[in-house]
RNA sequence: GCUGGCGUAGCUCAACGGCAGAGCAGCGGUUUUGUAAACCGCAGGUUGGAGGUUCGAUUCCUCUCGCCAGCUCCA
């Protein structure tokens, strides 16, 4: 046997796992769960058979979660099987802070069912039933679940190709599994059951609907508090919420579903955003174009949208005697804005960007407040160029979008390219060369990726950029998709240096996705204290009575005329208030105006969250303002006098 | 779109076949206040909408619209 320390020892054949690891100490290694021979994960009650190298798997490890979650998720399905004898069984895997198991059963689950099911699961952990692995002949094991009535059991077997399959054991339930397990159901310390709803068997809207339980675990109360105490605090940031507390957004039944107001203050952000996004895509060489909301139905037509994207689209409407269209994208408009001339190659690449809103006929069912809406307006720009110009031109958007995520505070990503999907345009030759072209743009960046089969929009491959928030969740914002089609379909040409006509490449962005989205996005990566930069009030000027109105007004014009956002809270109300009240606003800084203050000419600086700095000349704050927001600071700094 | 849950004042929530209520917010007054809630008063509702059952419906039933969770699909 081969340790993870570097040393090696004999043991006899048929020694399990679980002996292997105590060979060194002469116990198990602390939080031992399950073992990786040779990399594989295994129960510790399983044989060695040969020489292999043994490594203690432990919940800290991500396998050790796998493990301890879907031993967890067969506890719950002993326990649901206890109370609900008909219940059949069908998949129960680890998910990334937990597990779910899908059951085919004849009602669904109740939060009272879910309280009884958590009891019965407390009962077996007490009893502490080991997980016993066993081998049977597939013949054999569609026999078995057959007579026990789990048809899905049967149905996955029949699908597989292995001549042997496992089965666990624990207290009665007897469970098609790969596993490993934990060694028994008393190794589960702290467990939870969440929520249950309707599932697709095999994730298929056509199959029958099954009923999920989700849950989760962990090795000690302690984690699982931690980890429902992190869930209030996702629901306390949910910018449905937040857009409403702060006045940033509202959404109308009498308006429509997915269709967002913006507010003054959610307005204020986002115009500070789309200064940023003008400002910055200047520099990038960029020209910033407009274009119309509805377009005749035949543009439409020929860029496939109508046969391809149909279902995502608003109905036609009859104007005269033509149909026009909603726009579900801009790229036709850009497309014929590159028309608009005879463009040589020396035009080229030709970079047009654009707020453009959109609207997209979404499904009921997906609405999820920002983050999902039918009208929204995409931060997009097509760039036409040359074949030889798309690994360039890939790699600038790329380092462009870094730039600007990292300005809005998001420094992880997740990179993916996704390819060529059932519904496509366009020759599978085409669309791996273009497929190609992105991922050379990503290698000659040197960055990590992963791919995401058939997961390409329909008129060409794409990277996808998924940014993580501060609590660790990805969001898709950022696109680049190569397009091999539209210039095809719409006949684009260039003249070249050897005077013939060339077909250009056009390559579809981003950067942020949907201003919509991002704001959403925003709101909880910051639970609504936005950066100085972008706040909607940067700063409260508080009058103590009304003795320093006069004053607080003038502190307050003198920061307005300088280009801030500020007010001034002249209420008669007491400090105290209008300082919980702005703190509540989330309001960067409030600054106290009362009597010392008025005859020496300051503020007293209050930071948001920060406490009380003290007291400053109003031109020292008014240069501490300048120099956060200019800097586009993430965080505000504790403002010296 | 599918499955389930939920729609009561601007917001958060009571009442669950028998007179629709509270806190906060709002409005009016009093208070002139020093770093996260001063006090008093007033007003606020076709209980999402339509139909039905009932002597009587916020409550039970049907349909419909919307929201929430999940599934499926996406910026």
């Amino acid at each position: 046997m081969k340790f993870p320390d570097g040393t090696s020892r004999k043991a006899p054949k048929g020694t399990t796992a679980g002996e292997a690891l105590a060979l060194c100490t002469g116990k198990l290694p602390e939080g031992a769960i399950a073992a990786l021979v040779d990399g594989k994960p295994v129960d510790l009650s399983r044989p060695l058979e040969a020489d292999a190298e043994v490594r203690p798997v432990t919940f800290e490890m991500p396998e050790g979660k796998e493990v301890y979650r879907h031993s967890s998720a067969h506890i719950m399905a002993q326990a649901v099987k206890d109370l609900f004898p008909t219940a059949k069984l069908t998949i129960g895997p680890p998910i990334e802070e937990g597990f779910y198991y899908d059951f085919a059963y004849e009602r669904p689950f109740t939060p009272e069912d879910l309280e009884k099911i958590e009891a019965r699961i407390q009962e077996i952990i007490r009893a502490n039933q080991p997980f016993r692995r066993r081998e049977m002949k597939r013949a054999e094991a569609i026999e078995f679940f057959r007579q026990r009535g789990e048809d899905y059991k049967c149905e996955m077997i029949q699908g597989f190709t292995d001549e042997t399959v496992s089965v666990y054991d624990q207290g009665g339930l007897i469970d098609l599994c790969r596993g490993p397990h934990v060694p028994s159901t008393g190794h589960i310390h702290a467990i939870k059951l969440l929520t249950a709803a309707g599932a697709y068997w095999r994730g298929d809207e056509r199959n029958p609907m099954l009923q999920r339980i989700y849950g989760t675990s962990f090795p000690t109360r302690a984690l699982l508090d931690a980890y429902l105490h992190k869930l209030e605090e996702i629901k306390k940031r949910d910018h449905r919420k937040l857009g409403r507390e702060l006045d940033l957004i509202a959404v109308s039944d009498e308006v429509g579903p997915g269709l967002i107001l913006w507010l003054p203050k959610g307005s204020t952000v986002r115009l500070q955003i789309e200064n940023f996004w003008r400002e910055q895509h200047q520099q990038h060489g960029y020209a910033l174009v407009y274009s119309p909301h509805v377009a005749r139905l035949d543009l439409w037509k020929t860029s496939g949208h109508t046969e391809y994207y149909r279902e995502n689209m608003f109905a036609p409407m009859q104007v005269e005697a033509s149909d026009y269209q909603l726009k579900p994208m801009n790229c036709p408009f850009h497309i014929m804005m590159y028309k608009s001339h005879l463009r040589s190659y020396r035009d080229l690449p030709l970079r047009y960007a654009e707020l453009g809103t959109v609207y997209r006929y979404e499904r009921s069912g997906v609405l999820h407040g920002l983050l999902r809406v039918r009208g929204f307006t995409q931060d997009d720009a097509h760039l036409f160029c040359r074949a030889d110009q798309i690994e360039e031109e890939v790699s600038r958007v790329l380092d462009f979008t870094f730039f600007v995520l990292k300005t809005f505070g998001f420094a992880d990503y997740q990179v993916c390219v996704s390819t060529r999907p059932e519904k496509a345009v366009g020759s599978e030759a085409a669309w791996a060369q273009a497929t190609a072209a992105l991922e050379a743009a990503l290698k000659s960046r040197g960055m990590a990726y992963g791919i995401d089969p058939g997961q390409g929009v329909f008129y060409g491959p794409k990277i996808d950029i998924k940014i993580k928030d501060v609590l660790g969740r990805s969001w898709q914002c950022s696109t680049v998709q190569v397009d091999f089609n539209n210039p095809e379909r719409f006949g684009l040409e260039f003249m070249g240096e050897d005077g013939q006509p060339h077909r250009p490449i056009m390559i579809h962005r981003a950067l942020m996705g949907s201003i919509e989205r991002f704001f959403g996005i925003l709101i909880e990566q910051y639970a609504g204290a936005f950066p100085t930069w972008l706040a909607p009030v940067q700063a409260v000027v508080i009058a103590i009575t009304d003795k320093h109105a006069d004053y607080a007004q003038d502190v307050a014009r003198r920061l307005t005329e300088a280009g801030f956002r500020v007010e001034a809270d002249l209420r008669s109300e007491k400090i105290g208030l209008k300082i919980r009240e702005a703190e509540r606003a989330k309001i960067p800084y409030m600054l106290v105006a009362g009597d010392r203050e008025k005859q020496d000419g300051t503020v007293s600086v209050r930071t948001r969250g920060g406490g009380n700095a003290g007291a400053m000349t109003v031109a020292a704050f008014l240069a501490h303002l300048q120099e956060e927001v200019e800097g586009r600071a993430l965080t505000s700094a504790m403002p010296k006098a």
